[in-house]
DNA sequence: TTTCACACTCTCTTTTTGGTAAGTATAAAT
DNA sequence: ATTTATACTTACCAAAAAGAGAGTGTGAAA
């Protein structure tokens, strides 16, 4: 398959290995729901979970559940079970967390920035394909 | 916003439609091979399909079309076809695209940064799950 | 005449992802 | 005795994404 050829040497300086972690890394961390419940969970404190799901239109159990457990195992949020009946748990960013929303505001602002310029491409780009 | 991570009362002012077209346009352009090619295009300038698909290590033809369709179409990337025998077609970023560029930069650092702490806090827990 | 180069496109198959809905545990309230 | 609340887990299924591989067009070189 052509489309698996290496070049090594253009990488240049950059260990591979390290390059391949950050990419992983990156996958993860930028996914559509992390970044929801950054925003959500830096927006409004520590919660539990009922209330971040009402914060989250479209949100499903399971996508909720999965999403803030990768994050717990990514060190991104702090999950406190208090020991009562029925469940309380609370979830809150942690520094690592927190750190990572701002690095995520360039992005952010970027989208909000360029939304329009994007959106006229876009057309362009389509009326171009048409005509 | 709320994506400026800073006052928690703001966040309910914002347009929900606008949240949602934000939403939408990060997930579209913060995809893997999307962040890799802005990376591969940003550093080796303007390059030919198949130069890119060699730098690239991993990509399928299909994905990397695609995905330079798609950043075309958002106006990351311009496309100039040649009209030669072989095929001509090279690819470079566009202000929009260098500008987004610059914008992963934070989350780029922050991965490079924060790989070993998140590591310790993916075998922190995995033994909290297994003991 | 066959081969090669390049940048695709198309189809088929597999893998991954995500939704839905039901089930679990427990104590208090009705 | 039944319901309610919370925070899940599990099983099943449909949809979407991605991979593999073959095919396309054209002119020049072997």
């Amino acid at each position: 398959m052509a489309s698996q050829l290496q070049s090594p040497e253009t990488y240049g300086e950059i260990d591979p290995r390290v390059e391949a972690l950050v990419h992983d890394l990156i996958a993860q961390v930028a996914d559509k729901w992390t970044m929801i419940l950054i925003e959500v969970l830096h927006d409004h404190g520590e919660q539990r979970f009922t209330q971040i799901s009402k914060r989250v239109p479209g949100v499903s159990q399971k996508m909720l559940t999965q999403t803030l457990r990768q994050m717990e195992r990514n060190g991104l949020v702090l999950r406190t079970v208090h020991p009562v009946v029925p469940p309380k748990v609370e979830y809150r960013l942690t520094k690592l967390g927190e750190s990572l929303g701002e690095a995520f505001c360039g992005v952010w602002t970027w989208a909000e920035d360029n939304l329009e310029t994007v959106e006229t491409a876009r057309q362009g780009f389509d009326e171009r394909a048409a005509g």
